[in-house]
DNA sequence: CAAAAGTTTCAAAAAAAATTGAAAGTATGG
DNA sequence: CCATACTTTCAATTTTTTTTGAAACTTTTG
């Protein structure tokens, strides 16, 4: 298989996973590009390899850089801005899983911690409303401690310590 | 808070938690019903309770048995399917994380598989490519490997091993 | 400071996804 | 085998999300 042909298929299987974990298919794929690119880009150079408008093309950009995983960077004596992300595959999965803790798992325990508040009337219904949502927030909060952890921990944490607890 | 009102709130985030995590916000909906109701529900139950077409209830019911966390059942002297949803959340989570490593992150690794044959070109991108794939297929791998370690996994070898390890 | 180069914004358009509802299909019971 | 109860399907519609592209804005340079 040639290099251009490999490209393409990266960057079409990252934007399709990227939909499916609720990611728009344009950013994974901009994503993408940029994860295959030895040198960081241009708008324009994303626009032309993905054939998409400015203003997708900077809208995407921008959410990228709001999720700590794409880089604006200036090169001298040039004038435009040039983007990159991280390699360091590790890296990424942290920042990943660190935003979406804050943006998405926090709200929810919230309200998971207000439903603690909810008292029980005796029916069947407030009997399991305050049991179900009672494991469900100790679950969640399990689940984002892992998360916490992960989101800290270092590569060689992983692939030593945890890795030999599976065996 | 009121029941009722306990029960309005968590319907509607973890709709929203869904719809982020690409799942369609009415599918999350109807879990959520399901989860908090002490009795299996019938599809008249669960338009009533979220307003929904009798279509509409049943596409998603028939895709949440489909994921493998909604179940059928008979009640003698019934006509009527009744549906209901484990209360476990941890077998609710392993369930998902199952189905999502076969959905998709195997299908993900087969390209990641195929993309190995793509042979460096001498080009700065190629050797790019071949590194970053590289790299990127040995993370998807790892990651896998957990993710069906804990989709096996017991819920007392996470709340004790695993938590134990963290500390 | 004016022109040029580049970036951002956002209303309108297009595309994609979800929903409806009624017709067709299936099973149950007498 | 017919009537009734219930489930499934799917074309048409509605809603939501994404994309476009041109105007407004900002920055740099001569």
């Amino acid at each position: 298989m040639k290099i251009a042909e490999g490209q393409q298929k990266f960057v079409q299987a990252w934007g399709t996973l990227g939909a499916q974990w609720g990611i728009n298919r344009t950013m994974a794929q901009i994503h993408a590009v940029l994860f295959l690119s030895p040198e960081s880009l241009t708008t324009d150079d994303i626009m032309e390899r993905l054939g998409i408008s400015r203003g997708n093309a900077n809208m995407n950009l921008r959410a990228l850089i709001d999720w700590g995983i794409v880089f604006k960077e200036f090169k001298p004596g040039e004038r435009k801005e040039f983007f990159y992300t991280t390699k360091n595959t590790h890296q990424l999965a942290r920042q990943v899983m660190k935003e979406r803790r804050r943006r998405e798992i926090e709200p929810v325990l919230s309200i998971l911690e207000e439903l603690s508040d909810v008292k029980d009337d005796g029916t069947k219904e407030g009997k399991e409303f305050v049991k179900v949502t009672k494991e469900m927030k100790a679950f969640v909060e399990e689940a984002n401690h892992l998360a916490a952890f992960l989101s800290k921990a270092e590569k060689n944490w992983i692939t030593g310590k945890l890795l030999k607890l599976l065996k």
